[in-house]
DNA sequence: AATTAATTCTGACTATAGTCTGTGGATTAA
DNA sequence: TTAATCCACAGACTATAGTCAGAATTAATT
């Protein structure tokens, strides 16, 4: 079931994804290559249309090299308006 | 896709969320209650037949009195063999 | 203006997350 | 023995993750 509280995490979580992966000067073709994703997924993820699973979790962190703990953090960071 | 380094995730998320549902005293059915999500569901994940996506790894990190990212650094110490 | 790269969007599809109902086995307690 | 609790497991189901091919749109570049 999709809670308010999932729809916004979802949501999050595509606004930093879209962050990281302009900070390391990727293509979504680019990114998708890197993790063996599709090229249409990673832009339905950034629109918040899909949230991820924990693998796809861990590939796409290691293709922003970050730790997937820290790409985590950002998501709770936002959620609890401890930043931005 | 699921690759080899995706199964061990899934494996490996499994084992950390029993650990930490036990260390909680936590029975899965009471764990499935506080999750809004079902009792076999938590089974599955445990025998890790089912990943978590995003937003039910913040509704189990909550009920387990754990941060996200810190669920996931568990995991992620476990995969690269950091710890255990 | 025209070309090109990057992204959005569509629609249809396959794989899997997550639910629901129930059975059976193991354990513990009354 | 009986009852209660916990968990594994099965099967069928609905919802959604993730793919694929391609067209339409936007943004940069020349």
């Amino acid at each position: 079931m999709l809670t308010k509280v999932s729809i916004m995490i979802i949501k999050i979580f595509g606004t930093v994804l879209r962050e990281l992966r302009e900070k390391n000067n990727l293509s979504q073709e680019k990114l998708a290559e890197y993790c063996d994703l599709d090229r249409t997924y990673i832009s339905l993820l950034e629109r918040g249309l899909r949230q991820p699973s924990i693998s796809t979790l861990f590939k796409l962190s290691d293709a922003l090299s970050i730790k997937p703990s820290e790409l985590v953090e950002l998501v709770d960071l936002k959620l609890t308006g401890k930043v931005q």
